[in-house]
DNA sequence: GAGAAATCTCGAACGTCGTTAGATATAGCT
DNA sequence: AGCTATATCTAACGACGTTCGAGATTTCTC
């Protein structure tokens, strides 16, 4: 079996479930690939470039296979779908927000998808320009989301992880917080990703019945 | 000169600027206060908590001083302002964004500030369910925002960063995006920025006429 | 088909890192 | 003065990313 940078990153991202992004050392991928870890130099400058090439397969396998909106599809449902395979792609591996987290990223798919999108939101009617400046505010808000969410599930503290901890809450100085904190922890986090995801959609809408009034 | 937890955070934060995250170590941060490495170990229990250490410093940089909205001014235009704050307090230092992101900070201007913003979404007509669940989407707007930007001005490759190459794109099988790079790469972070934060703002607006309606 | 050139892998090692162990100094208390 | 808790030190361990230069292997060239 010959030894590509493609395989190279494939076998960091099987290992990233196990170990998380800050356990995950060259030697053990040169390991997982049965090769010793300078062999890995020869097709990747450094490790740097292998996270580059993860976090590209992540959103790869967001973007690949990709389709236009269906016939009866608003381009919101549309967007929605693709914000939730970015998330899911990410979420897939441990630390997969971090890792993807403005990480270089390229790839035949991430262009087709790209204008996919702008095809999408022109025919609904935004200028190429809104639909351009737009668009990645959703990935902004998915990739901001997603990596909050790993960062709470995660288990990148040895210890307790401190978001576990539910602080007590002063409920006289901070009456709100209070109020708030026993529903916000009943809230499942596809819920919460949903509601701002909806949330980022109506703005852009909203930002575009602006400039057309 | 004593030293203590905080001192070695904001240690820490002098030397983010000059030598990133990828190049803090213990031993720089021990030498910035004129101690030996070990010595930082009886204030801290690791370097992980040195990083929420100074994750905490950041928002509270952000969070310190702030005040419940002017006569005049409306949630938008305040939240906005809250936003700007910690977008301003990540890019103080390199790296910033990702070390803010998903670390866990507390602290009394921290939980203050959180408190103000239920108060102030309330007061705008707001359900106290819904400030606490619209907000953290602008946060995590900010910091998925922030952090791409860091890591497109950044100078974490030692080359020349990918980022930097205009890609030349193939006008004919994705015509849109070629017509938009252009403009897009004119465009300067700041109007980015503010594009995007608009669109959370009007998106949070929407969604409140929506559950009124 | 022989020899040269390119491609790929390896063992060994360098310097640095986060972190621990244990000795040592300093300060406060009785 | 002695005891305890606090704080810092020296020394070192194991692991890390990466480089070097030597071999192996394949591919090209004549």
């Amino acid at each position: 079996m010959p030894i590509t940078p493609d395989l190279i990153a494939r076998a960091g991202l099987r290992l990233l479930n196990d170990v998380g992004l800050d356990g995950l050392t060259m030697r053990m991928v040169a390991k997982e690939l049965d090769v010793q870890a300078p062999t890995l130099y020869w097709h990747v400058k450094n490790k740097h470039e292998l996270l580059d090439l993860m976090a590209g397969l992540i959103t790869a396998e967001a973007a690949d296979g990709v389709e236009g909106p269906g016939r009866d599809e608003t381009w919101q449902q549309w967007i929605a779908g693709l914000a939730r395979r970015m998330r899911d792609a990410m979420l897939r591996y441990r630390d997969g927000a971090r890792v993807t987290a403005g990480s270089y990223s390229t790839g035949p798919s991430i262009g087709r998808t790209f204008e996919l999108v702008l095809r999408t939101l022109t025919d609904a009617g935004f200028s190429a320009t809104e639909a351009a400046r737009a668009f990645p505010s959703v990935l902004h808000y998915v990739v901001g989301f997603t990596i909050e969410q790993q960062a709470r599930t995660g288990e990148n503290y040895e210890g307790p992880n401190p978001y576990a901890q539910t602080m007590t809450i002063d409920e006289t100085r901070y009456p709100l917080t209070a109020s708030v904190t026993k529903e916000l922890d009943a809230v499942d986090s596809d819920d919460n990703f949903e509601y701002g995801l909806h949330i980022v959609l109506a703005g852009i809408e909203a930002v575009r019945q602006e400039a057309d009034g």
